[in-house]
DNA sequence: ATGAAAGCGCTAACAG
DNA sequence: CTGTTAGCGCTTTCAT
């Protein structure tokens, strides 16, 4: 493991720093360097592992082959899922992946950022919690892909599932099974995944000749919502609400909702049916399995690697750079039927 | 987001770079620069975003401030979890971190290792798959701390916890609930970790006078655990082995499992009672509630960046750097009682 | 107190 | 085909 430079291959080779360097970087045919000089140097380099210095040769090359990912949250094992695709995708391509969490912080976002930009990755894939910033890396110029949330006002690569549809879905699949009054509880936000989700809901409602009624849509905040649950529950299980099905936005929120159900001695489905948009590893075999509207995390991390790669090598093949994908239904127990 | 250089500032105002960068790196007053041409510098630097290139910066330091951080899959929860809080610590130390994933492959951990030590990482954590690699680090004196498995044989800093007195305490409490015949399904592996969980569980059948049959072993096929899974349970299960309970040792095999059982109409726990080493995060929801080892995920992580940095920054305050932390039963209600 | 200059390890014109 | 040279942006030694 000692250490070995370019300039000590080609001192030793008696060869200039430049042929060394040509012919590690494959451009020795093109540079027409002897098949025997090109053997020697790559023999020698092997040998003695020799390996790069990459942040001379990023700092040189002005890039750094590394792709930066910013997501609110990698033990949310939604993000780690997509992280996992990221990282293999990447791999292929041939970057390097550095993660950070913004914990939904839009200040630790933008410390972030920048933070990644000083250390010169050359592209961002962020599942953002901060408008502002996403504006300026754009006005920016610099390659980045937004996932699992976009900014419908600021012109973006992204990739993001069809929430609205997802959710409507779901809602829809509880009215099928004959649920009449259908509680929403979701989270706080500004965002437009979540905006989507609601609408989803609420369309899924009228469009069948439902009411929309305040109290049976909850949304709690996203730092206490474990605290605000068991309210949130209660009132929507009593008289008058007295729902008999709720859908919630997220597998978090699912698996809380469950948790406190369980605690109230309700039943589930048969008192209070339940949905849930994305799943935890054992969603299937919670009492009861849980009905889930799964995303396509494999897709979203190939995707937002693909388009970022694309633009930061710019590529001339013009790939779809505003990718809505699909969430698929798994029907499981929780809804009844 | 005009990108501004150290000279840039500079030449703006008549100055060195020298006294420039001392300013920045907060050496102005040690090198006696006057707190008016300081003040200067900060409020120009600030008011035009300045940000350093960190690959020069760390070219010219030699290091990068970062850390890499090298396990099986980030996807897996317990891995998410545990980068989670190592993130978190070491972004309080002011190191970012750079993540891979080995999948359990040891020529990728090896590609992995040497791609780190080309970006400069300045230390690794690593949940490694191989050995051979490890001792090599060690050898160079890299700066490097494993967790979750770890090698006797080299001397390492290590943060792991008691896997064996884990899986002891698992056994003896499906043995207190008056549990006969107790099962084991883990991976098939020469990991440490997981022989010391066999042990576990076999020093807890022979200290309560029962007798160990190598029948009521199955070690799973890492790569095909879940295909495998039905067979190793119909097998324990029915006669000659008969057995009441099983011990599994990872929460993905302890996921599984049940989800075989629950094939099979086997009735939890009455019929046969499961424990688990580890969790996944609604295990507390399942049908019905697993019984588990819990492992101090934020004590790994932290520990692992504390005892990191130490080395990194060579601080001379002694710390243990071999850490053997503790797991916690979380009794639920899938061993009966 | 401040500045000139060398150097970190690598790449890439350009000249030969 | 190969070597010289400058330069990437920053830190740091050593004069001044």
């Amino acid at each position: 493991m000692k250490k070995i430079f370019l300039k000590d291959i080609a001192k030793e080779l008696n060869l200039s720093k430049t042929a060394v360097s040509l012919v590690l970087n494959n451009r020795g045919d093109e540079n027409k360097i002897s098949k025997d000089t090109q053997k020697r140097i790559l023999d020698f380099a092997k040998k003695n592992n020799y390996r790069p210095n990459q942040m001379a040769r990023g700092l040189s090359l002005g890039k750094s082959e590394t792709i930066g990912l910013i997501i609110p949250n990698i033990s949310d094992i939604f993000y780690a899922r997509i992280a996992h695709h990221i990282e293999l995708k990447a791999k292929e391509f041939g970057y390097n992946v550095v993660f950070s969490s913004s914990n939904e912080n839009a200040d630790t976002e933008k410390e972030l950022i920048y933070s990644m930009l000083n250390r010169q990755v050359d592209g961002l894939i962020i599942a953002s919690t901060n408008e502002e910033d996403i504006l300026k890396l754009s006005e920016a110029n610099f390659p980045f892909v937004l996932i699992d949330r976009h900014y419908p006002e600021i012109k973006t690569n992204y990739v993001i599932v069809d929430n609205l549809e997802g959710v409507k879905n779901m809602t829809n699949h509880l009215l099928k099974n004959g649920r009449k009054k259908v509680g929403f509880i979701s989270i706080k936000s500004q965002l437009d995944a979540l905006l989507q989700r609601r609408l989803g809901y609420e369309l899924a409602l009228t469009e069948s000749g439902n009411e929309i009624k305040a109290s049976i849509i909850k949304e709690l905040d996203p730092f206490n919502y474990q605290n605000e649950m068991k309210g949130a529950i209660k009132n929507m299980v009593k008289e008058p609400s007295g729902l008999d099905s709720i859908v919630f936005t997220t597998h978090y929120l699912a698996a809380s909702g469950l948790r406190e159900l369980k605690l109230l001695k309700i039943e589930v489905p048969s008192e209070v049916a339940i949905i849930s948009f994305d799943e935890l590893g054992a969603f299937d075999l919670v009492d009861p399995p849980i009905t889930t509207s799964k995303q396509p995390v494999d897709d979203i991390g190939n995707s937002a690697v693909e388009i970022l790669v694309n633009e930061i090598e710019n590529k001339n093949t013009k790939i779809e750079n505003e990718r809505v994908l699909h969430t698929k239904l798994l029907i499981r127990k929780s809804c009844g039927a």
